[in-house]
DNA sequence: CCCTGTGTTGAA
DNA sequence: TCAACACAGGGG
């Protein structure tokens, strides 16, 4: 606080953030925010700085962030917002978005999944139905975080919902963990086995044409434009999202933006394949799941179930989504999961 | 180059 | 636990 740069006012205030009125969208693309060009970026308010002699006010330039109303949300430099949430000394970071309130509904959801049903912190005070409070129980805290991070979490949860209800009462036991292969049917689209450049730094998986054209028919529209998203399911139960366009450059239709993460996360290599399914049922759901080349001898037991994949031998309940044999080892497992989409895990210091 | 999300710290 | 601040590094 030494530097507490003090310009005028201004400070506190922030009760006003109003503006935001515009509800006319609910949803709201993202235009960028309005003042933006406020922040100074990078190193936002550095220290010291001010007076200098000039004028001795400057206050202008380099306004402090707003503040948030709301918990668990803070500001970020180019006007979005950020949300986060602590535990065990820890920050575990929720993501950005583009609304203040948002951000802070995220906030409640994760809230509501680390601390129980009744956390009473929340930022809108919703009793928490008890379908939601199953969802979040069906999943862990690493895929919740990653749902509010991907913005698929209001999709996630109406999707589990009309699947609970299911047509005609007869409630399965989807509620406990992920698992859809049992009863509900899908038919398997077409597999690819990826290429050196599938799994490399371009960010980009390469759909053949045929299939792409006969599975993923790409609207008008979206040939000209960059695309549409689409989303995934893996056999985690996670939503993977990818922008699916067509390049003309190279006259191919591809997966890009979020396909690195899927490489990364499932440690996807050259021969590996991929396999896209979709659910017979309304819904129509996609799928997406992977298979380490066969052939190579298995580096040790757990690859050869992950073979197998659309077969749930493996009890993949409870811990499920570890998968990833990137690091080959696993250690305290809630803690790791976070670890996922990051690169670096740190801490784990406690423990003792 | 821009923006996210982490490193870090002081306060509650 | 939490938010403010700064900014390294990832991603486009």
């Amino acid at each position: 606080m030494d530097y507490s740069c003090l310009d005028d006012n201004t400070s506190n205030n922030n009760n006003n953030t109003s503006e935001t009125l515009s509800m006319s969208t609910k949803k709201t693309p993202s235009p960028p925010p309005q003042a933006m060009r406020l922040y100074r970026m990078g190193s936002g308010g550095s220290s010291v700085v001010l007076d200098l002699e000039n004028n001795g006010v400057e206050t202008e330039s380099r306004k402090k962030l707003p503040s948030s109303k709301f918990k668990g949300v803070v500001p970020q430099p180019n006007g979005r917002w950020g949300a986060q949430i602590y535990e065990k000394h820890q920050r575990v970071w929720l993501g950005t978005f583009n609304e203040e309130e948002e951000a802070a509904a995220s906030y409640d959801v994760a809230v509501r999944r680390f601390r129980g049903r009744d956390a009473a912190v929340t930022n809108f005070k919703s009793p928490a139905s008890d379908s939601e409070s199953a969802f979040l129980e069906a999943h862990s805290k690493a895929e919740i975080v990653d749902m509010l991070r991907k913005h698929t979490y209001a999709d996630e949860l109406r999707q589990s919902e009309r699947k609970f209800l299911d047509g005609n009462g007869k409630r399965r036991k989807t509620a406990t963990t992920v698992n859809e292969n049992d009863g509900v049917s899908r038919e398997v689209l077409f597999e690819k086995t990826v290429t050196p450049s599938d799994v490399g730094k371009l960010n980009r998986l390469v759909i053949p044409k045929q299939h792409a054209e006969k599975h993923f028919p790409l609207p008008e529209t979206a040939t000209t434009t960059k695309g549409v998203l689409i989303n995934l399911e893996d056999r985690t139960g996670k939503v993977w999202r990818f922008r699916y366009s067509y390049w003309n450059s190279s006259q191919s239709y591809v997966l890009t933006k979020g396909w690195s993460r899927f490489v990364k996360e499932k440690g996807l290599r050259a021969g590996d394949a991929v396999c896209f399914e979709r659910s017979t049922g309304p819904d129509r759901q996609l799928y997406i799941d992977w298979k380490v080349r066969s052939g190579t001898e298995v580096i040790n037991p757990v690859q050869n179930v992950v073979r197998l994949f659309g077969v749930n031998i493996f009890n993949a309940a409870t811990n499920a989504k570890t998968n990833d044999e990137c690091g080959g080892e696993k250690r305290s497992r809630e803690v790791d999961l976070f670890a996922l989409g990051c690169s670096k895990k740190q801490a784990i210091i406690n423990a003792l």
